[in-house]
DNA sequence: ATTATTTTATGATATAAATCATGTTTTGCA
DNA sequence: TGCAAAACATGATTTATATCATAAAATAAT
């Protein structure tokens, strides 16, 4: 898609609500006056790529308000989800660290804002900010760690555990609508089965299931969970 | 098991011939001596455990001569392989970045010299090298990106092209044996069976399928890549 | 508004891979 | 050196999940 990206209002990161949850929650004063001055605040319409598996990193992404979904094609043009963002979150930045090309695709799953700081801003400011390299390498740190555990689900848990696990991550991620209690996030069927590591079909059909054992409410795309506790059985998490 | 470790002779890390194969390729002077003098050398025997998954992390263990591998033990007491490790790795640093414990289990793979270096020591120099914490990010960032490739394909190709896959893998990490040809590491086949990802009987099976096939000889533990074309080939690997 | 296209939903069927079962070989150990 | 235990090998069977097929519902496009 090539939709012209419009750009929202600068936020001066300073004063960013997100800043907190964020990698430059411990960057002060000019480093991150270098970075708010530098960057550009884009909005990214539902369905709109940020960046491209293969292509070349100019900066990274820093998620002000909404979310998206990182993921690789496989050899046979499957999706596969690795990753979700939401406000706060710093994508791209893995690329340019290990200089090389964008490993996945980043898209948006709604219409989100999104800061981007140049490449060479970004390195500058990591040469001379500690605790900005503190935090980019604990945020690595916990992303191999998920990604070893999930890879490990994936070798050995059967596809309505993972399932499980996905809602609950969902969940846990983004949040429920207030009063509705709906997930906050809206994903295709085929969606969910790309982060569950199915086919599409095997997925709809345990959502309905687990909607018929009600432990789970569906209403078009939307999903309330309703017997958490049970889930969380469902998904046999004896690690948490 | 808790056979008592054996150190082997104190090796200054500025005359280690792996220095440069290591996340310490950068580190000089001062900094690479605080390191050495503080660190301690042990012998760790085939079956080891140098740490485990669960465990609090006191320091990072760096490979001198040896072969390890790096598991995590799923729900129902399987183990996955993650990783393995070789000559000039540095491992159990992640969890000490992220101020976790260990996610994994280190187990020597065969006889192997592992340096010790105390946790405080190096989050110290960490704090003052520049060029070490490139490097410790670089590390993670390929890491990650290994990690999250292996979960795609985890999800996503048969166990026959996995297993051709781990097999190119292991050639990669610890190369053939001089004169045989064979390569150059002894892993029981449910170690194999752990590392793609799938049962032991189905890994054995393959095993002597891609043998009668001539893709492969098999001699006991012992395994030899005789056509390497094809395997990549039956490994289905658009990617590289 | 009407049609076309995509997404969701289920059923039927096929199949890859796990599990169970049994024998053989290798390895470690007393 | 011989015995027990572990690892390897293969066959038979089961099972989970993918694939194929078709229809209904929802979305998007004209």
């Amino acid at each position: 898609m090539s939709i012209p990206s419009k750009t929202f209002d600068h936020i001066n990161c300073s004063n960013c609500g997100k800043l907190n949850d964020s990698i430059f929650c411990c960057t002060h004063g000019e480093h991150l006056d270098v970075i708010s001055d530098s960057k550009t605040c884009t909005i990214y319409k539902k369905g709109q790529v940020l960046f491209n598996e293969g292509g070349h990193p100019f900066g990274v992404y820093c998620v002000n308000k909404g979310k998206i979904k990182i993921s690789i094609v496989g050899d046979e043009g499957k999706e596969q989800i690795v990753r979700l963002a939401k406000d706060g979150d710093v994508l791209g930045y893995r690329s340019i660290l290990a200089s090389e090309r964008y490993n996945a695709t980043a898209i948006a799953l709604e219409d989100s804002q999104v800061c981007f700081v140049p490449k060479d801003v970004f390195l500058s400011v990591l040469k001379e900010d500690r605790p900005l390299s503190g935090e980019v390498m604990k945020l690595l740190s916990t992303q191999l760690r998920e990604a070893e555990i999930k890879l490990t689900h994936l070798a050995q848990k059967p596809v309505r555990e993972r399932l499980a696990e996905t809602l609950l991550f969902l969940k846990e991620t983004y949040g429920t609508q207030e009063e509705s209690e709906f997930l906050d996030v809206q994903l295709s069927r085929e969606e969910i089965a790309n982060l569950v590591g199915t086919a599409t079909e095997t997925a709809i059909r345990l959502l309905s299931e687990l909607n018929k054992e009600g432990v789970i409410e569906l209403s078009g795309k939307k999903i309330k969970i309703v017997n958490h506790r049970l889930l969380v059985r469902i998904a046999n998490l004896n690690d948490y």
